[in-house]
DNA sequence: ATTGGCACTCGTTTGTCACAAGTGCCAAAA
DNA sequence: TTTTGGCACTTGTGACAAACGAGTGCCAAT
């Protein structure tokens, strides 16, 4: 593309994305720093149209940018505030930091960038899911309940409240919890499985009602837990573009079926290094064209890891936002090595 | 109020949350089974609006009951169906038993809400706060981790994932874990707390950074869960009374920042025994005159408790809700009993 | 006490008109 | 060859008026 079009664009863009009106070619003749009259401006924004960059509502409006139009602005004309890392770097690690398990963390997070980037926050998690059981513990509570605590290779913790045999002695239930622990230990889940249900048979250890709790539980080991976090929809609501009834409804069904969303988040992989953008159609969210998505991914250490970022209206200040995404990913990253769970 | 009235004021209700329409006096003659002309039904209507269960929204239109006459339907007039509760009982009988965690059962109930009542599902858990502390465990995971197992009152049940502490061998764990199990056990929190500054001071156990890190669970000892579920509320703006922006964005605001909500939950008191309702203006949810609150109490074991229903457009069909959540915190309070975490 | 009739009110819809904003195109200028 | 001024044309918007419909209040008659 030529300069002369490169700067037209630019402009037109920044110009759309500050009011959200269409720009006119007199305007534009104005604020241009190139000392051109409307007339040649309409002729570069003719072929701008051409090209697909540009859009007419109707004859006597001015322009809009396309998704096209946008696309390129972010991806080649668009140049970022560096002082915007830095003061966003700042702000994270004041707030961030005195969260103490994982999940605050990550809750924190997602209201950080609803409140930065006034849309609206999402931060998925991508729960490593249990694979293998690396130790097991039966803890007597009291007369009538055993504590089992089960811990996966990374750490996951999980907790079962069973009922307690009767007339079983601490003692016993130490030895039982032992033998259980040499069973199952470093196995996958289908092999628990398996072993549970061999020993539920053979009957050994005289506990089949705590067995079968066990094997219940190795059938539905996750928790079925919000694994997509989402702050301050509301801000999006603010927006006159997508203060429409049927945009919100619209909203309110993907965050609230979330399948949509997730598979977008799922296509962020670990190579994109730094933030993907979506612009408008660019992603498959039905009646959500006036909606972008900006995602970038986070890791942390043993194997939890995810996607963030934020959703807002396709008119977004893409300069500030995509800083501050990127930022809150590498800062997230970075914390989570600390965080327990 | 006489009988003539009520009948009129009944008959009105009942169209008005039917087609959400003012009723004009011509319809009624019609649809009111007594044979009444136009002209003497204009009369009871003006003596029911005098009297405030009814208003006009403006000369030309017919009558809309306000908060007082919804109200005097709910409390008088209204007839439940008592098949409708045989059907949910069913209803919920099967698709809640299923659920084997506490979380996932009121979740599902909130969903279950929704569902039937084609409103926004809500379920206030009222987390019994860990007040004393029954059990406490270390679990040696790795050369460079311990699980900290900690049980309270009615058994909840925390982990933390601590650093071990170097040079020390699975069997002094085990001593320390007695040794801390016996200086912890039946402690209040702040009892928990000064026992563990003093044990650092004296550092008797050489475990300095492990008891720092319990120290500082101790300090913030409740993972900052959601305690408020919420479902469907895209169902409210398909309701053409609630899909105004200006509503939208208050009922978001409501939902996100849940202080109001939570307030108002809390005014459901166990001895309210069965449903509790919210008409338009009653509750204080600002700029939600157009919204209804309909909840009841839950209870279950071990203190388990808290607050369930759904929050509705004012035009709500109350003789079919009410029942509903009615049946849900029944059920849900039964349910409850076996489950576990 | 009830009813038919009638004047009155008020929101909604439809149509017309003028206006403003911005374009496309062409011929003249640089 | 590129740029520009001018002009005709298109189209959304807002104001205003007229016609319409639904429903009421009131009064005199039953």
């Amino acid at each position: 593309m030529k300069e002369r079009q490169e700067r037209i664009l630019g402009e037109i863009v920044s110009l759309y994305l500050e009011t959200g009106q269409p720009v006119g070619s007199r305007l534009l003749a104005e604020r241009c720093g190139l000392g051109l009259s409307p007339a040649s401006i309409r002729n570069v924004m003719a072929e701008l149209e051409r090209q697909g960059y540009l859009h007419s509502p109707h004859t006597s409006a001015g322009r809009v940018p396309t998704d096209s139009g946008l696309r390129y602005f972010v991806d080649a004309l668009m140049v970022v505030d560096a002082d915007m890392r830095r003061a966003v770097e700042r702000i994270l690690a004041r707030d961030l930091s005195d969260e103490t398990s994982k999940r605050a963390l990550l809750r924190r997070a997602s209201d950080e960038l609803a409140r930065l980037t006034h849309c609206a926050g999402v931060v998925w998690v991508q729960e490593p899911h249990f694979s293998k059981v690396r130790r097991l513990e039966l803890l007597p509570l009291s007369a009538s309940k055993v504590l089992a605590v089960i811990v996966g290779e990374g750490n996951q913790v999980q907790n079962r409240l069973l009922d307690r045999p009767e007339h079983v002695t601490d003692a016993q239930l130490e030895r039982i919890s032992r033998r259980l622990n040499a069973l199952l230990c470093d196995c996958s889940l289908a092999e628990v499985r398996r072993r549970l249900r061999a020993e539920i048979l053979s009957d050994r250890l005289r506990v089949r009602r705590l067995l079968e709790g066990l094997k219940r539980w190795s059938e539905a080991p996750t928790e079925e837990d919000d694994h997509l976090l989402v702050s301050g929809q509301r801000q999006l609501f603010e927006r006159p573009e997508l203060a429409m009834i049927e945009t919100v409804r619209s909203l309110m069904a993907a965050f609230e079926e979330k399948e949509q969303l997730l598979e977008l988040v799922r296509q962020v992989e670990r190579h994109d290094n730094g933030v993907k953008v979506f612009i408008g159609s660019e992603h498959a969210l039905v009646n959500m064209e006036q909606v972008s998505v900006v995602l970038s991914r986070y890791e942390g250490p043993e194997r939890v890891c995810g996607t963030l970022g934020v959703i807002g209206p396709r008119r977004m200040h893409y300069a500030r936002v995509l800083p501050i995404v990127d930022c809150t990913a590498r800062m997230v990253s970075r914390m989570l090595g600390g965080k327990i769970d």
